[in-house]
DNA sequence: TTAAATATGCAATAAAGTTGCATTTATGTA
DNA sequence: TACATAAATGCAACTTTATTGCATATTTAA
């Protein structure tokens, strides 16, 4: 995770061009957002945090930072789709995305555990791994 | 996990019976279905298996499944809601979903690995664990 | 057999995700 | 700096998925 919680602009810069994506006023402040959060945000939270941009922009921007490796996807239940930033070691062609995601029920917020990584795991004979995802649901800290 | 799997009408009756559920002829159809199935169900699989129902109902038909406690929902990054069988252990109180479920990235299939349990996971001080899913991703025996 | 409770079909709506295209902006090069 | 090119944005339209209300049909228990 990347450390500074208030980005200067270079900072944002930076991240970008290091994913190959053009510096834009809507991805650095979807950029800033992201790293000011500790929980993962969806589309909907971007719309609401981002009035100013199109709803198909954020898509767009949501879509771009997964394709390039900034953000990645949690997988949920129900409900829209979740986002959470990706570790300083991701990159488009590899990800390091091996911590156990926390839903909770009471607040809805979820959260990458970073330092939690997800147990080994073994198939039966003739399957391949490509990624594994671990989901817990429960009642997180604050809201216990 | 229900053994059969050609069930008998008596058979399909039973199960919604011992769940609350009345019978009708979309429930036990629905539920046969399920049953010959190996992999994991969407609501597009029953609109395409059952176009004499209407969506809607068989919408409703997947609640009231969950309800009972006869299928449960499996978590995943995109696309349409999967929904698996149950064990016969599960009941609407007390639910017995500790199994690995896993996608196929070839075949586009998900399937419960009634028999791979979910490995035992600590969560951060103050965190209570309510559920726990493990969604593995890769290449099935058949499609590898 | 009948009354009450529930399931179904149909219509409408909400929510979430996606695409095409004209216009604007970012970036590399002259 | 100016320009050409490639990419990003806004807007409209559309698809897919999920959800609700209500009239009618069916199931169940008395
Ligand atoms: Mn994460
Ligand atoms: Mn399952
Ligand atoms: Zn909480
Ligand atoms: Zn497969």
């Amino acid at each position: 995770m990347y450390i500074c919680r208030m980005e200067n602009t270079d900072h944002l810069k930076e991240i970008l061009e290091s994913h190959k994506l053009r510096i834009t006023a809507c991805r650095k402040n979807v950029l800033q957002f992201f790293l000011n959060r500790k929980a993962a945000l969806s589309q909907s939270d971007l719309e609401n945090q981002f009035t100013q941009y199109d709803r198909v922009t954020l898509y767009r921007t949501l879509n771009s930072f997964l394709d390039s490796g900034i953000i990645h996807k949690i997988p949920n239940s129900q409900g829209a789709a979740a986002y959470g930033l990706c570790h300083e070691t991701c990159s488009p062609d590899h990800h390091d995305h091996n911590h156990i995601h926390f839903k909770c029920n009471q607040c809805g917020q979820i959260q990458c555990l970073d330092d939690k990584l997800v147990p080994e795991v073994t198939m039966p004979k003739g399957y391949m791994i490509e990624a594994v995802n671990m989901i817990v649901d429960g009642v997180c800290a604050k809201c216990a």
